[in-house]
DNA sequence: CGTATTGTTATATA
DNA sequence: TTATATAACAATAC
């Protein structure tokens, strides 16, 4: 699930419960979410400090230990989220590390442990683990994203391409496709002046709208609102989307609205 | 048993 | 060399 929207939100729970806050403890309950550092390491590294302001790459969020040159990465995979809880004392049982503070626990939680908890000890180090990293998606320009986009290459995979622009997954491409009207198959270098200007316009327009709710929301009036059922229909025109996968992954269009 | 899954990466294939 | 496809990772759900 966690796209851009959704680490977000994820930064919005750290900012609000545990930034400026010691941490009394640090419960590494499953090591198979480290990447990179001991659990013995991220707990001698944590125990005792503060977090700083919680910051956002595309999907990775960062989060400065307060006094040290340290900062801690999180990614989130298909399946992790952030939790925090002041009143329930049971874990859920695919909580992977649990961060205690005096008034209450954050919880970094993860079903498949496809991604993890990583340590960079310096900024040179954080430079490195994002240097393949293209630009965030919520703040490139039209310029910028019409020079990136490799020109031969498929349209939805190259939005999906974390080298070329960060943020970007699985729902939200065809979102984006779908409201700017364009086939994920299309190749960027065959598209216009307007229809580039369409995809940045609801390239913005999509992420601001699911900033909020910390998701990409699946409302009946948006293509993500229909994708899972098989016979499907346009929110827009009314006809039946279309299934197949492009890139590799599951992807949903409107074949009226979005001509090959 | 089989199928599928919102992310990423390594490897294979054309 | 380049673009695309596939498998693998891990843990489910159907």
């Amino acid at each position: 699930m966690p796209e851009l929207p959704d680490v977000e939100g994820f930064r919005r729970v750290f900012a609000e419960h545990a930034v400026n806050r010691k941490v009394t403890g640090v419960d590494v309950r499953d090591s198979g979410v480290l990447r990179g550092v001991t659990g013995r390491r991220l707990r001698e590294t944590l125990t005792g400090q503060r977090f700083s302001e919680p910051r956002r790459h595309g999907k990775w969020l960062l989060v400065p230990v307060r006094g040290r040159d340290a900062t801690m990465v999180l990614h989130f995979g298909m399946t992790g989220s952030l939790h925090w809880s002041d009143e329930d004392p049971h874990p859920h049982p695919h909580d992977r590390v649990i961060f205690a503070f005096r008034d209450g626990e954050l919880r970094y939680r993860d079903q498949r442990k496809l991604q993890g908890l990583r340590l960079a000890p310096d900024d040179d180090a954080l430079a490195g683990l994002l240097s393949g990293t293209g630009p965030d998606a919520l703040t490139v320009t039209r310029k910028q994203l019409r020079d990136l986009l490799p020109g031969a290459r498929q349209l939805k995979p190259a939005l999906m391409d974390q080298s070329v622009l960060s943020g970007l997954g699985n729902l939200l491409s065809d979102e984006i496709l779908w409201r700017a009207r364009l086939h994920p198959r299309r190749k960027p270098r065959d598209l216009d002046d307007a229809e580039f200007g369409r995809l940045h316009k609801e390239l913005r327009a999509v992420l601001r709208a699911a900033i909020p709710t910390g998701r990409v929301p699946p409302r009946p009036s948006w293509l993500t609102g229909r994708r899972d059922d098989p016979s499907g229909s346009c929110p827009r025109c009314g006809t039946t989307l279309s299934h197949g996968r492009v890139g590799g992954r599951s992807t949903v269009w409107c074949p009226h609205c979005q001509p090959g």
